[in-house]
DNA sequence: CTAATCAACATTGTATACAATCAACAAAAC
DNA sequence: GTTTTGTTGATTGTATACAATGTTGATTAG
């Protein structure tokens, strides 16, 4: 079993259970139950939630305890912007140092990303989707930037566990190939445009603006059942 | 005294007084200290310093407790070259809604300044020099972007503590005017180039490369003393 | 039968007690 | 005299006890 995991340990479990889709959002996270499964008292667990909370993939609301951020349309909105805007912008960062080497690793992560595909496992597909662009975040010489980027890639894994079609983590997978391509042939631009382009169409695959989630029409969604 | 203060108050106050460097980078902040200060327990202390650590205010050595983090020279850099990319690109961003009010506001927050110069109080000059940042960075649309910079911002101030000269923080003091005129008359391009500029002249000014820190030569520093 | 109130339970918030670790100083061996 | 070892004191790490709060379900009045 699970005996004696440091804090550290506890957190990427966490963290990894959520971002896969196993703890969905709206999830609640009781701390006893935690404590329980982890061996550790509610203190550990504690530290461990209130980290989460600030890195804004859990919530923890006063005397109710921590839940799986649902993240609201605005907060997808905003990242998915946020990805857009940045991620393109390192491109030319990384590629100062892009190797063959560089290049042998991601597509290796790339196979990985093909098999859980068509081993249609979902929950190792989105963590591998995610793993893709930080990884690549990393690779520029600003740890800073890299660390936010992680942050966001983290948080979309929520975003698209609440605005995702089906095909939102799919679609895109051959895709990634044509970034190593590029980068390969150090066509910057191209690559930049790439990025850009990618995290467009992921944006655009989501559900938003069509229900406001909450509001829905009872009336309507039975209308015809009997 | 500080009577019952709750989390959300310890926090700002121990951020101010390390932001204003009465907190100076490798401080101590023993938990038991702060506990008394604060009339609190150690617990709601931890909390607090958890999340400061989080944000990379402080660090957080096993056994060894909390200190006002010292930044390093490539931590530094890092964050001075994440926000000349960033800062500049939220500029069209506030632009779309900026107002007359905003400008008033800003331009009191200028005389401020201006009276904090004269009056010589670093401190406050130092918190207002950020404030201007981070709250210019607020009025873009994307909270998350924002966030991220108002981090980047009371980090600054540690760097500034390390490896500011005299010069770092005043003679920048008349220039965020210009910003703000440049944007009353919707110059969007030149108010962009403006903050690219101040953000590199800021890094500039820092001591950076200059020595180690900690090698120092002391045969060649005492050298011709007797 | 519905609605409101209250009691019992479950869960989180906070403080404190105890264990583990580290730092500094003193004593002893080389 | 220098280095090593051991002991003491201070500080952090962890668990748990108790208080405060929220939630659920039952009972009673309307």
């Amino acid at each position: 079993m699970n005996n004696m995991l440091n804090d550290e340990a506890i957190y990427k479990k966490i963290l990894k259970s959520i971002v896969e889709h196993q703890l969905p959002p709206g999830a609640r996270l009781p701390e006893d139950k935690l404590s329980e499964a982890f061996g550790r008292s509610r203190t550990s667990i504690r530290k461990v939630l209130q980290r989460l909370a600030l890195e804004r993939i859990v919530t923890i609301e006063p005397n109710k305890g921590a839940h799986v951020n649902r993240p609201s349309e605005q907060e997808a909105q905003e990242i998915l912007d946020s990805r857009i805007m940045l991620e393109p912008l390192l491109i030319p960062e990384i590629m100062k140092y892009w190797s063959k080497a560089n290049s042998k690793y991601f597509r290796a992560m790339l196979k990985e990303e093909k098999q859980a595909e068509a081993n249609e496992d979902q929950a190792a597909l989105i963590q591998l989707t995610a793993q893709f662009h930080y990884e690549l975040a990393a690779l520029s010489d600003n740890s800073v930037m890299a660390d936010f980027i992680q942050q966001l890639c983290y948080r979309s894994s929520l975003i698209i566990a609440v605005f995702g079609s089906r095909h939102s983590v799919s679609c895109d997978c051959g895709d990634h190939l044509e970034l190593i391509d590029l980068m390969d042939n150090k066509q910057d631009e191209k690559a930049q445009d790439w990025m850009k382009h990618h995290l467009i169409h992921i944006k655009s695959s989501l559900k938003l603006g069509v229900s406001d989630g909450q509001k829905i029409n009872f009336q309507q969604l039975f209308a015809n059942t009997e």
